[in-house]
DNA sequence: CTATAACTCTCAA
DNA sequence: CTAACGTTGAGAGTTATAG
């Protein structure tokens, strides 16, 4: 068994230069959710030295002088071209796995005497001509493997025009090539782990590949350990082709404004809650517990700091969004310290289990759940748009609603957002 | 004491 | 003019707590 990892070239930035040509070339940064930080960088902007999660306020003097573009991100457009780019792959294996927006893993079970060079150039070749968006693809005999091959193929380390195959070099080559690649480059190796292997004088992908099993379980931990395995050509880890139900849903956002009152935070959390409840219906599940928390901003450490959370168990296991809400909101008023400037909120869906098979309840629940009428409120909203029906207490001033200063259209998604040709 | 729950840390996109 | 810093999910490891 062998894998293919395709993963998107700077992926929210490309779907934005689809649309808008004259964006090709131009430094530019797609940005988070209220124009936070920098969560999308172009070529262009990479050599400027821009780093990712980068505040947007810091680089405003650096973006000013090399007229770096900025967009708020689009995740309507971004998700919709995410599926015209998995439908395509799909076609190239029997197994995908889809791993993130961006990209995905295929197995290659059976593929052995394919030209997996050439194979890799027609996805390429196809994703960008029907979908318009530039790939990488990584070959390798484990999943680690095929990540650190489209690397790899980014950097044009050992690939030919964005595709690479780590199975086709001779033990020499790869051993060299290893030896120049940082152990950060390594799949679920990040900053820390760098640091600390650096103490052990593990600085390369080398080092790590030949690093002892044991030691590195004793002194880090079985998933390191797999790691080193997955480098040595051992895979363990499989391919998981459907997505497991989540175990828990979270859906948490900072405000485009401070909060000051109870009412503003109900507000929030309330919308908050309708988000996550439909993401627990659409898996099928009912939650046994709601979280919410509440918190003042970090950053700003002259302000009086404050931050909470709280569990609440519901009666019974629902995905009633009335239910939740209830919860949810009164975990909010057991929180909730008047005099502070809450900067953001969130709720949290726990003990999920698939709905259905319900355990019937001792007593008579005070509010009784409404799956039919959660089902037309799910349907409207998917066909006329997000809001379109909703409980009361989402209120509708929303003054704390997110700053998205330069958003693209939904050119895929919505009719109106289409521009005009005259 | 052990078993579990709750929480913290790390990583990923 | 100033102030302006993401979201979601998982897993492992550690600490707190119940019995």
């Amino acid at each position: 068994m062998s894998f293919a990892l395709i993963d998107g070239n700077n992926f929210y930035v490309s779907c934005e230069r689809v649309f808008n040509p004259k964006l090709e070339d131009r430094p530019m940064v797609v940005l988070s959710n209220n124009d936070g930080c920098v969560v999308a960088r172009s070529a262009e902007v990479k050599a400027l030295g821009v780093i990712m999660g980068e505040p947007w306020f810091k680089l405003k003097s650096l973006a000013r002088k090399h007229h770096i573009l900025a967009y708020s991100s689009n995740y309507t457009l971004y998700a919709d071209m995410s599926n015209r780019m998995m439908a395509v792959l799909s076609t190239y294996s029997p197994q995908q796995e889809i791993y993130s927006i961006d990209e995905c893993f295929l197995g290659l079970d059976g593929f052995d005497h394919f030209d997996l060079m050439a194979y890799g150039q027609r996805m390429r070749q196809q994703v960008k001509q029907w979908v318009g968006l530039p790939v990488c693809v990584g070959f390798g005999s484990t999943k680690t493997l095929a990540k650190l091959s489209n690397h790899c193929a980014k950097k044009f380390l050992a690939g030919q025009d964005g595709v690479c195959d780590l199975g086709q070099l001779s033990l020499m080559q790869l051993d060299t090539l290893l030896s120049r690649i940082n152990v950060g480059e390594v799949w679920g190796v990040g900053r820390r782990l760098t640091d600390k292997l650096a103490e052990r004088g593990i600085t390369t992908v080398r080092d790590l590949q030949h690093a002892d099993a044991r030691m590195i379980r004793e002194s880090f931990s079985v998933t390191l350990e797999r790691t080193v395995r997955e480098l040595r050509g051992v895979s363990c880890l499989e391919l998981e082709e459907l997505a497991p139900a989540k175990k828990q849903i979270v859906s948490s956002r900072a405000f485009g404004a401070y909060v000051y009152t109870l009412t503003g935070l109900e507000e929030a959390v309330s919308l908050y809650m309708a988000r996550a409840a439909e993401k627990l219906r659409r898996q099928h599940s009912v939650a046994g517990a709601v979280q919410v928390f509440i918190r003042t901003n970090p950053f700003k450490d002259d302000h009086p700091q404050y931050q909470s959370g709280i569990t609440i168990p519901v009666a019974s296991p629902t995905s009633d969004t009335r239910r939740l809400t209830h919860s949810a909101l009164l975990g909010l008023k057991h929180i909730f310290k008047t005099g502070y400037a809450y900067q953001k909120a969130g709720v949290m869906l726990m003990e999920l289990r698939d709905s259905g098979h319900e355990q019937a309840t001792l007593f008579k629940e005070p509010v009784p759940d409404r799956p039919k009428l959660m089902d037309v409120i799910d349907r409207a909203n998917v066909q006329w748009g997000q809001g379109t029906l909703k409980l009361a207490s989402e209120g509708v001033e929303k003054i704390w609603h997110m700053k998205r200063g330069n958003l693209s259209p939904h050119y895929t998604t919505s009719w109106q957002d289409l521009p005009r040709v005259n």
